[in-house]
DNA sequence: GATGAATGAGATTTCATTCAT
DNA sequence: TATGAATGAAATCTCATTCAT
């Protein structure tokens, strides 16, 4: 009965406030501002706008808001990279369409971004050996791309695909880092620019092409 | 080569064993299996084969513990950078000094440079905020290196060096992260590689020269 | 008299058990028993019967139940000298009014008047300091009546009003430590006895009165 | 060898510093400081200008530090009293001579008046009960003092000796506790003034003489 | 659904005291 | 004497989680 979907149900879905999804959002703000281990259950309750009870009538606990925060978005990552795979394209258009999600990702929602990868990604003590599975799909699929342009004689053989994968992602998250962190000047702009400047870097590489010797 | 001490006196600082420099290892090797936030301060004494108010005898808190090492290495690193930029080498021999210094940091105290990555240079909320302008430094001093090379036209002026230098970082803590996740294979052998693949990458890029057209 | 609720409410107010007074009832008598510094948090806990995170629950610190205590006794004695100083009375029986008050306080709740002696008016490094600005009030309030009555002519102008006030209340609380060092003798005689004799020993004096010479 | 008196040793004497006194003489000042709980035995190894070890060559344990200070000063006080007790004076002379004593002795050195108050005979939960005993003498020469008044006719009967007696302390000690509190003025002046008016107004009494009636 | 009082394990930190030198 | 490194018991306070209402 509850959570129907459809015209009616969905106009009333409105009128019902779907506090599950609050303190969601609410937790992004919060884990983004205070960090996962420095902020409070109650914080999260608190800027939701619920008492901190009912968080765990949606969540089994506070480790679960974030696992659920992640998951979420990730799996809309894997969904994204999976589909771009799967179409033929240039290996250099596939991970531009990579990068620009990710720095889409952040630029729409920069609280999530920041979360997921300060308290995911980057936490090889906590969550990010938690879902490492999930993590390590990503980079699986990148390397993919990688070798199949390596097979197409696209890219260089030297150059190991998993290790490729790893400077590509490695290289993007560290640029949003540097906005996170705010070395880096953030701005529609910049973003866009960032999109195209780390597919050329990992690609055609830093260096200007090597004059042709006659 | 370096530490080397006088006989003499080397014999004697063996027979005072240096406690401060135990609990600083310990709490290396502690923080890198536990974490710094799950492992207690008695873990570390523990470790150290100390009775823990000892650790407050040297240290104010469980933090300075954590500052101490960073600041230590990351020092270490600044300084190593200062003096590889102060020489006349070509931009990517400048930038493959670098990598060899972390990669060959990560081969000799993988546990060391996993918690100053894990605790401090990745961890935003925390002391990656406390030791931002340490960070920051290694950031500007990787991207004036970039900056010289566009300047000498070896490396494209397109490239934003701020952007080129995290992108070049990222990289790299990048791979030592598939090494702390255990993602990537460790070993003598793919260490010395890495050192190479990430300058091949981020300078060459991995796209192979483009035929040149009659 | 004070305090009386309606019948349904005052039943419905017994059925919900008040943990906050109970920790404040319990506190005052293991700080009596056992000295505020030599007490644990989880000993007030105990005695009141409640898990010690409560007591967190409601007092931000330990320090903080000691204040409440203080602050509650003493805003009561503070209305009362401000209720007595306002009416026309003689200042014998004004200040015999005060000792009355403070002694009844005594022999109601032996170990609160003990708590706001031991640990607060007498404390002079630490909550003395803290509640100087109250304790300070009533000696000023005495004060007043002592200057009113100098004024009146019944009481001698060479003894400065503000030093009689300290000689009077130091009386009276030396006559309570007494009670609580178990130096003198209590009972509801005595009690009632000492009302009288702090004020005539203070008002009247000890020496008897010179002979009338002729 | 060590500690001999007279002339030369003495001069010797000064040459080597007597650490236990310059112990006890720091240890007034943090305990006047900082309070007896809330200073730490470095406190006064530091301000004595001592590793804080040597505290314990000369002391069993810091209370023994405080113990001993109270003792010393407490001992002269009581040994003063009896002297005062065993003269054929006026009853209002010898307490009188109580009260210079105890006021002179605040003048000369208020911080170890301060701690003797403070720490010990004001503290019912610690060391005023380990001193009880001491304490109790002091109180019961006074007594005696008024007993023998009474007997003699000069201080009325139905003012109970001990009761008197503590009166008259306490009054003292309420100034001293004023002074140290910051409640009422001090210097030479306020000194002197608070001695004869202390004894005037519990011999004397506040009040004026009744009026001789016909 | 919603609330927030109640629980209690567990963490950091302090500091009196000991003792080898 | 004199030092201060070393010890470890103990105390306060936090906060995720439960559950009666």
């Amino acid at each position: 009965m509850a959570r129907r979907v459809g015209r009616v149900s969905a106009a009333r879905a409105k009128a019902v406030p779907d506090r599950r999804r609050a303190i969601l959002d609410a937790a992004v703000r919060v884990f983004a501002r205070q960090g996962f281990h420095a902020c409070r259950v109650s914080d999260i309750a608190d800027e939701a706008g619920v008492a901190y009870g009912l968080l765990y009538h949606y969540f089994p606990s506070k480790d679960e808001v974030l696992s659920t925060l992640f998951l979420e978005r990730w799996g809309v990552m894997l969904e994204m990279i999976r589909e771009v795979d799967s179409q033929s394209l240039p290996a250099r258009e596939k991970l531009g369409a990579i990068a620009s999600f990710i720095v889409d990702s952040y630029a729409h929602d920069p609280d999530l971004m920041k979360v997921i990868i300060v308290e995911v990604t980057r936490a090889a003590n906590s969550f990010g050996q938690t879902h490492l599975s999930q993590i390590r799909e990503a980079y699986k699929m990148i390397a993919e791309i990688v070798t199949k342009a390596q097979e197409d004689g696209v890219f260089k053989r030297e150059i190991d695909a998993q290790f490729a994968a790893m400077a590509f992602y490695g290289a993007i998250e560290q640029v949003l880092t540097g906005w996170i962190f705010g070395l880096l000047p953030q701005g529609e702009e910049h973003f866009e620019r960032a999109k195209q400047l780390v597919v050329e870097t990992v690609c055609g590489g830093l260096e200007t092409p090597a004059p042709v010797s006659t």
